[in-house]
DNA sequence: CTGAAAGCGCTAACAT
DNA sequence: ATGTTAGCGCTTTCAG
């Protein structure tokens, strides 16, 4: 570094009159060296770019967004708790950048927050709004079209017709396990699940408790309250307490299914030899050495990039998009195995 | 909903021009009463904004950022792997919102990316950025002051009077980990790093020796490769496979410590009984009844709030502030108790 | 291949 | 209290 060669006027950034005046060119030139190069000629190219990089001239996007109607920003509404959304939100980061687009984010812990945050997102101008959390509801959804905003809705079964919608099979992801169960022997289950009032959940407890029917095996339904580690934990301290134990839990995702199975020991109750669970997720922890669950693996980055797909390839807008995948079931050490065991099936 | 209520132009969308007209004052009014609505006469705001609802008019930040060369926006330059900075993410994300600040999020797995992601930062003519990475060198970070930026190091050692930075107290963290094991009883100690080259790594492992040696107590140092999981796992299971045992194991972080206390029960080493584990960051899971590991909490909601103090206040830049936060030992049972206990610090 | 000119939607003087 | 005006830095015709 020679020292004066970055900017010299302090606080004031580069633009691309600067660095015009300084080549002798005009600002429109310098303007087409960085965004279409190739009808510069290449002479006129270099000491443009020469010129820039001793100036330390970097195109502002702000402008260019202003001009474009473009921002190359995708919004993304999270809620700012969970495990599961961290883990969705890295990947969608990650896919994004891959594209050339960044993640504007959004997390809201309580859903009346989220009026205020759309409103924000809106004002950003951004290339299209990605919605991830349990909690919006039909209507909210349904008003957020009034904005011609691509947008898409993850892993929320509400918003199935409603706006465009990218989620895990939850109601098939639920049979599979429930039938893992039924195989191993299991003859009473009982269902834990996060916020009775979310789509999610319902969906997760509908095909949990139809293929256990199937099987005629009853499936009781407890509501712990939350998603997180305490709510499985206080959960299943309530039936271990209550005294009356099932053969298998299935526990509607996997923090709570952590909750579960460490309540469970604490008291002396045996995983799985006493009682079986499952989760749903297939966190990174879920294959942990600890806890070694048997859950219903989401394919994250796949699902990410259907979402982004749906996103960006807004064109054909004349139906609405629902995409559904299959997830994987992840057999760990939280059940026993099965006399018959299924056949892995692959998603796609 | 009246059906038409929303704005008619289909596309493009909704100025200050379009309110203007339609209320019939001038287009610099409707911009005040978004901006100062107490600079506008009650009875003119009310008619803008009637007709500002009506026609679904929402401010353009992006033009308003462009004159005003403020974004609001903080872009995070974060890792994509590890729990410790997705719960560090989630941190910033509410605290900025609760300053009405924005979060571009860029993240990288590869640390030569970083100069890409960098480039983008400028780009976008973000208010401040947020450095969390361990794995930045104090060369890099130097390089980055040529742009006039607002910065912040987050938990990187290495930045200390580089860039301003906020961090834990790594150093006296260690040595309080390491003085709770002196007073255990434990008389041989090893120390599992994560990446040998990152600061904080070294900063950790210089507290912990250091405090161990003043106890006349040996502390060699293994390196897992990395911060995950199944690093900490695998340099247990090689300690195992040696089979000399320690009386007890400080690890450099959580998600490793859960690595290594699951790796030593897989193959019958007791813990606290036979080796005794501590970690440090103070995740969420460290909590959990599965692994209630004894750790050093990071106090994270400080931190951050600290860090986008030090972001937005830039105006006294004659120093360059660097920031230290004292953490909280979290005694759980993965290390005996003490005979002389340590009184409790608090952090401030 | 390059330059001139007209905005994108808003803010912030300044003028009325 | 409201209107007028001049840009913010860039993209994009349209000429030359």
């Amino acid at each position: 570094m020679t020292g004066r060669s970055a900017q010299s006027r302090a606080g004031g950034s580069v633009t691309s009159i600067d660095v015009a005046a300084h080549v002798g060119v005009s600002q429109a030139t310098v303007a087409r060296v960085f965004a279409n190069p190739e009808k510069v000629a290449p002479d006129t190219r270099a000491r443009v770019e020469a010129a820039a990089a001793e100036l330390g001239y970097v195109p502002n996007a702000i402008a260019r967004s202003l001009k474009s109607q473009r921002t190359n920003i995708i919004a993304a509404v999270v809620p700012s708790v969970g495990e599961y959304w961290q883990s969705v939100l890295t990947a969608f980061s990650r896919a994004l950048a891959e594209r050339d687009r960044q993640l504007l984010l959004f997390s809201f812990s309580d859903p009346a927050q989220l009026e205020d945050v759309l409103a924000s997102v809106t004002q950003y101008r951004v290339d299209g709004v990605i919605l991830a959390s349990a909690s919006i509801d039909a209507g909210r959804l349904a008003r957020m079209q009034t904005q011609p905003l691509p947008i898409v809705a993850f892993n929320q079964p509400a918003a199935s017709g409603v706006v465009p919608s990218v989620s895990v099979d939850n109601d098939e992801g639920m049979r599979r396990l429930a039938r893992h169960l039924v195989d191993t022997g299991a003859a009473e289950v009982a269902y834990v699940g996060g916020t009775a009032t979310t789509s999610t959940d319902q969906t997760r407890y509908r095909g949990a408790s139809q293929a256990l029917a199937d099987a005629g095996v009853a499936c009781p339904y407890t509501e712990a309250g939350g998603w997180g580690y305490e709510h499985g934990y206080g959960a299943a301290r309530s039936m271990v307490e209550a005294g009356r134990l099932p053969d298998a839990i299935m526990v509607a995702g996997d923090e709570l299914a952590f909750g579960v199975i460490d309540a469970l020991e604490d008291r002396g109750v045996s995983v799985p030899d006493d009682v079986m669970v499952t989760g749903f997720d297939g966190l990174p922890q879920a294959s942990w050495a600890g806890y070694d669950l048997t859950t219903l693996t989401q394919p994250v980055d796949l699902l990410v990039d259907r979402a982004i797909e749906v996103l960006l390839d807004d064109a054909d807008a004349t139906t609405v998009p629902d995409v559904v995948v299959a997830g994987d079931v992840r057999l760990g050490r939280t059940t026993k195995s099965s006399s018959t065991p299924e056949p892995s099936e692959n998603h796609g």
